[in-house]
Parts: C-alpha cells; structure tokens; sequence
RNA sequence: GGGCCGGUAGCUCAGUCGGUAGAGCAUUUGACUUUUAAUCAAAGGGUCCCGGGUUCGAGUCCCGGCCGGCUCACCA
C-alpha cells in the first residue's frame, strides 16, 4: 500500500512543495493555532474592517501573477482569502502558492469586501498547519463513488457539505433527546454490552471470549432486561440510547450495530409511551429541523399530532373485509395466493393474516400510525389487554411503511414471565435469564416501555434511504 | 443466497463492430493585482478490479473470483 502511495505521482509533487515550504521557513506540521472564530461565526459576525485570524483546509485556489484567491473550508463553513503580493511581499507570496489544494493553514488579516461583494479576509501573514499528501476530489462533482465514500468517511466529510449536514443533524437530533428526557425526570443510565445471556430480543447475537474468567460472553442484543431491573430497584425513569449488536444480514435499513433508544416509565403504560413519543418527535421536527413535513423514500410525511391509531383487527378489516375474521383457513389462503404473498404450508389462520399484514399492509402506512392491540401470539413480553386476554396492550409505530418504535405496557408478572421465557428456550435452544426474573420476583410496578429505533430515525428526519448514510462507518465487507 | 447493474487517470465520466487508451476537473510549466467552475497557452499522468480462456490482436467476447449498488428471498 505504502509502496503504491510512494509511487503516486501527486503524492510526490506535494512532498516536493512540502520540502520547499520547508526550505522557506515553513514546517508542514505546524503547533497549535489559535483564531479568532470558526468560519461560520466569522460570517455571522462580519464586520469589514476588522483584524482575524482563521484557519481551515484549503478546498478552492485561484491564483493570478501578484495576487491569489483561496476558500478555506473548516468543516463548519467556507471563507474566501485574498493573497496579495503587495501586502505580503515577494517571499510570502511565493510561498503562499506552493501550497496545494487540502492544505491546512492559519492566517491573520483584515475582514473586507471583494468587488463581486463577497465577505473576505485580506490576509497579512499566514502559518502552515498541516500538509495535505493526497489529492482531493473533483471540485463541483465532488467524491461520488459510494464504496469510496464509506470506506472513506473522512474523504467524504471534506468533500460532501450535504454529507456533514447530516452527521452534524444526528448529533443535535441525539443531544435533543436527551435533554427532552432529562428534562422530565428520566434518567440516563449504561448497561453491560457484554452479557452472558443475550436476552430482550430475539436475535442472533456476536460472541466474543473473556480471558480472565475463560468464559463466552455475547454482544447485546438488546438492554431491556437490564432496564426493567433497574425500574424494580425504584429507578422509575429510566433511559439508554446507545448501540446493540445483532449477528444478521445487512442491508438498506440494516447495520450489525446500530443505535437504540429504550425507554422505561414505573407506573405508566403503552399510553404513556404513546404520548412521550408524539410530543418527542414533534420537539425534533420543530426545533431541529423548523418543519413538521419530510420527504422519505418517495412519501411525504406529516408528523403532525395526534397520529392515526387504529387496532390491529380493525387494521385487518379495513384491507382485507369486514368478515375476514369470519372466513376459514382456505379463504384466507386463497387471499394471500390473489394478493401474490407466499404461505408456508401448516400456517394457521393468525399466521396467514399477519403475512398479508407484514407483506402488503404495513407497507401502505405511510403517516404516522400506531397499530395497537395485537395478537398476543406476536409479542411474547406484554402485558395483555385489560379487557382481552389473547390480545396485548402494546403499539407499533409505523411510519413510512416502516416499524420506527414498538412500545409495551411491560410484562410484570414473574411466573408468567418464566412460562414464557421456558417456552421460548424450547424453540431456540437458549438459556433463561434467573437474574432477571428473580428481580421481577421483587415486584416491578406496571410499566411503559418503549424501544425507538435512532438510525431509522434520523433516514426519516433527514431523507435517507440507506441506514449506511446515518451511520458514520457502517459495516462493510474487507477490501483486500 | 438468487437476479439485474457497475468497477477505465487523483476525482467525475466517455470508450462505436474486437484493431495505438479519451475528455473535463486536478497536476506541472509559462502569462496574469478583484477571482469565485477564474481565464489563456503548452505538457505530463493508466495493474482498464483480479485470474484464466478465445483470438494474429481483448477495456470490449467467454468462464471463474473479489468489491459495491439495486432488488427478491431468507432471518427476525
């Protein structure tokens, strides 16, 4: 790799013009610079006349014969230069024009306006930070090769304002929502990563080997049995947002490790969950991005509250007929062949209605929905319905087509809790978390809890379709 | 995992019927004191993803592989 790099044509014309820059007194990995203000305070501050000192990497160069024009860009705005011979003398200005585009440099000069009327520092003196060895991309149509892009983030930052825009929004949308659960009460805390049993979710977790102790310990697939301990020990808002891991395939909306928002209210109930969501998101929408609609996937999304909730079965009837739920097995068959989705044979009635819901329902829910009241068969750790026992008191958000959160009123009961973690390991094989139903053998109160999706999130709030774009370094398979 | 599409200069992309590898930007040299896709003149720059095969001759055709994108399926 190195022997290639060496070989690389710019790369030793720019360590020819560094050991120039050198040679003139100018060290290609300068100390510490302290400016004024970034470039994007600078123009919010403009006041022409005014002595600066800025730094940045240089994205744009035009020079002349006695005179220059630079953009510098510092990741939060670009600044125009302007370099003239006259002001820094025979000797700087020819250093100045060594320098190549995607150098770093610190300049000091006084604020003005160009003829075209453009904010612009004059400078009077300039310090070189850090040579650049590699070239940048093309300048209008920027890095556009995708695999080069995820592969090579930081190229891609410098190279793509809109991509920066989108990381710089991911972070205001995670500090937004934090401050929005701080400020009611609930309280972030961190649970292990590393588990011995990889429980709140089914999924197929990552391994990995503990040394010391000569165990297998997994990746978490999920933090809820942690979270729900903790609202027995009496925290009674509690909140995590930060990774899960999860062994499967990847995808446009899938990454191995990806963020999660899980939520635990003592005391309330889906309802309570349903409510903190709709104000949550409606406080993004507002304060983060100024608008309540988003464009996504190709639908316009309104997040306008209250959002549609419809039960499961009414859902159900709405698409399929009003006595669908009066039809027997092979009518429902014969209407999943009409609308083309493939039943596996031995599926009972349930199974086949939640095929043709997975398959061409809930895909149609473009606005916000919240399906409630589903069959308990599909949500093994909720609470059921007070006044249904074969249906749980729970929802799913959909937007977009898409599940963004399910929400639970939680499952508090620990004998029953155990019948159905028992029933469950007899399916996979897996082991039972004792820690955690021995601590619901204390007494956990009635509980809300929810689970957001943040990558899905932050496609829907900024108009991404690939999870790779919200994610900084996503998963992808080694070059070699 | 299946199907379709893609990988050519640092970047963005062309490349016809199989016949000497192309453009713009970038780079280098020269001119140029208000440019902003600066302009003008000239020059240099290639493991055509990798490996086989067909052919007098392969970026191009065939086979295999790698990486990526889309899509379907699977998994949940």
């Amino acid at each position: 790799m190195s022997q290639e790099l060496s070989e690389n044509e710019y790369r030793n014309q720019r360590i020819q013009n560094m050991e120039q820059l050198e040679a003139a007194g100018y060290p290609a990995f300068g100390k510490a610079f302290e400016r004024t203000a970034r470039l994007d305070e600078l123009h919010a501050s403009f006041e022409e006349g005014r002595g600066v000192k800025a730094c940045g990497r240089i994205v744009a160069m035009r020079k002349m014969g006695k005179m220059a024009f630079a953009h510098l860009n510092d990741g939060s705005a670009k600044f125009q230069l302007m370099v003239k011979k006259d002001i820094l003398g025979d000797e700087i200005f020819a250093a100045f024009k060594l320098l190549d585009l995607g150098d770093i440099i610190g300049v000091e000069g006084e604020m003005i306006v160009t003829q075209t009327g453009e904010p612009t520092i004059r400078i009077a003196s300039w310090t070189l930070l850090s040579k650049a060895l590699l070239p940048l991309p093309e300048k209008w149509h920027g890095l556009q090769d995708v695999e080069t892009r995820y592969r090579q983030r930081s190229l891609d930052l410098i190279a793509n304002p809109d991509v920066m825009e989108v990381f710089k929004k991911r972070t205001a949308v995670m500090r937004a929502i934090r401050a929005y659960l701080d400020a009611r009460g609930y309280y972030e805390v961190e649970t292990p990563m590393l588990q011995q049993i990889a429980g709140g979710a089914a999924a197929k977790p990552f391994m990995a080997h503990y040394n010391a102790l000569d165990i297998d310990v997994f990746m978490r697939i999920a933090p809820e049995l942690y979270l729900k301990r903790l609202i027995v020990g009496g925290m009674d808002r509690v909140y995590e947002m930060n990774r899960n891991f999860r062994n499967e395939g990847l995808d446009r909306t899938h990454n191995p490790e990806f963020t999660a928002l899980e939520i635990y209210q003592a005391y309330g109930d889906m309802r309570t969950m349903q409510e903190l969501i709709q104000g949550m998101f409606t406080h993004l929408a507002e304060t983060i991005f100024g608008k309540m609609e988003f464009e996504w996937m190709g639908n316009t999304i309104d997040l306008r509250t209250p959002w549609r909730e419809v039960a499961y079965h009414d859902l159900i009837r709405e698409h399929l007929g009003a006595d669908w739920f009066e039809r027997s097995l092979e009518e429902a068959v014969a209407k999943a062949e009409e609308l083309e989705v493939f039943i596996e044979k031995g599926m009972d009635f349930k199974q086949v209605t939640h095929e043709i819901y997975d398959k061409t329902i809930e895909g149609s829910l473009i606005q916000p929905t919240f399906i409630t009241r589903l069959p308990k068969e599909l949500v093994p750790l909720a609470n059921h319905c007070p006044d249904d026992p074969d249906l749980v008191d729970v929802f799913e958000l959909i937007i977009g087509g898409k599940e963004i959160a399910p929400a639970y009123s939680e499952l508090n009961n620990p004998l029953e809790q155990r019948k159905r973690f028992e029933e469950q390991a007899k399916g996979d094989g897996g082991k039972i978390d004792e820690e955690f139903l021995v601590a619901l053998e204390y007494g956990m109160p009635p509980t809300g809890g929810m689970g957001i999706g943040i990558d899905r999130l932050l496609m829907l709030l900024t108009g991404s379709d690939a999870i790779r774009d919200v994610i900084l370094f996503p998963q992808l398979k080694p070059k070699s």
